[in-house]
DNA sequence: GCCGCGTCAAGAGCAGTGCTCTCGATTTTG
DNA sequence: CAAAATCGAGAGCACTGCTCTTGACGCGGC
């Protein structure tokens, strides 16, 4: 009973069907996108969809979690991908790994990082993979930090109760992170988003056409600020 | 002929009106309010909007305005409360304003720098007013450049056709920021974007209770980065 | 084999939306 | 004072998410 035969498949199957149609209206729609379109776009009636999801927030949580999962995957296989010694490489290819997929994915990216639907709650099950990417560059400070080989620069230092806040998130993501890395990892997460959401939202400033030369080097600004070693 | 009478000076009222109810929707509906409740809300029909503004995005472009608007006040008289020669006092007063405004206008925030609404293309009105915190961040590297009391740590240089895009940017600004520096106050700009996006937008770690002495840090290592002098 | 059960697509319908048009009423203007 | 411009109300169109009912289909048990 590998298949509960074909009612089980074929209603697999529609699933998939009525994403990826989804999807695709995603990228001209946006986030208000148009139960009835899919329908019209599968030749069905909008009822029909119904029978697979219960609302159309619940199409939209189901298209954030692919989402998140997709960019996560990229993520990770980016840092994979890389010699486990090469902090700064990997850094950088996770940074790249992330950008790229959001100019690949303008419409999912907005989805998963743009304002917010009103309406909208999260659900529990998309905390999971939305915190992939960052938990990646985390893991860089940790395999980094354990080899001792992070030589950050001299900065402010957190202290009074942002550092006991810091210690405890430290001790919840394991690693033995010092305080002050762990905020300056988060400096860098919040700049690759800011970086990739600038750029994909219009607000990039247009007098910088080499916009790979520009993430490149924001990006190498933050490694320096956490104290990865720089190439030789 | 201070007034046209009556009929023009209702009208002015009637459009302010409209906005300030429009407003009030927009936090709870977010991006996409209802030009019909906000005409119930004034004892209209929805039809007399029209007399006022020619389509619903006529009216999200006005409330767009007006936001850019005041969050630029709001950063422009916290940097000018500030001795001139406080840099770092002016580095933290502007980032505050910035996120205090956003915390108190998290809907209006979120429809400045939110995702971009599909359909919607931003018109040439809002640059303007949208260019005033990211300018007034510049304004305090120029004047502590002209100064000459930048101190930049050492970290990676920007080079190649990115520097040349930064030469001409700077150029543009006035003031003859060095381009490295004009890539580091862009880098504060973006964390300062990104910090109050994950705040507002729920994606801060919730073990983060003290979230006003995270943020002083992090803007601290910005403008540690970029070389606005430490107070003794 | 077949029959009842569960699942499915279709259609009608409801309340809501942005927007257009027309129609009287009011105000401004010549 | 009359002509012209402006205004609010209302009806109406096409669209949306969503619910409910109806009839057709595949499924497992007898």
């Amino acid at each position: 009973m590998s298949a509960s035969s074909i009612r089980a498949r074929v209603r697999a199957e529609m699933i998939d069907e009525i994403k990826a149609v989804a999807r695709r209206h995603l990228a001209t729609d946006g986030a208000n996108l148009s139960l009835r379109a899919v329908a019209r776009d599968m030749g069905m009636v909008s009822s029909a969809i119904y029978r697979y999801f219960p609302s159309r927030d619940e199409l939209l949580t189901a298209l954030i979690i692919e989402a998140y999962d997709a960019l996560g995957s990229a993520v990770e296989a980016a840092d994979a991908d890389r010699d486990r010694a090469d902090l700064r490489g990997r850094w950088h290819a996770v940074c790249r790994a992330a950008r790229g997929w959001g100019l690949a994915h303008p419409a999912e990216y907005a989805l998963l990082y743009g304002s917010p639907v009103p309406g909208y709650a999260a659900p529990d099950a998309t905390i999971g993979p939305a915190q992939r990417p960052p938990l990646t560059l985390i893991g860089i400070l940790r395999d980094g930090f354990a080899a001792g080989r992070i030589e950050p620069p001299p900065a402010t230092e957190p202290a009074g109760p942002l550092r006991a806040d810091l210690a405890e998130l430290a001790a919840q993501l394991g690693g033995g992170l010092p305080e002050a890395l762990l905020a300056r990892g988060m400096a860098g997460w919040t700049q690759l988003f800011g970086l990739i959401s600038f750029e994909l939202f219009g607000r990039i400033n247009r007098a910088l056409p080499h916009r790979d030369h520009y993430f490149d080097h924001q990006i190498a600004l933050m490694a320096d600020l956490i104290g990865l070693p720089r190439p030789a």
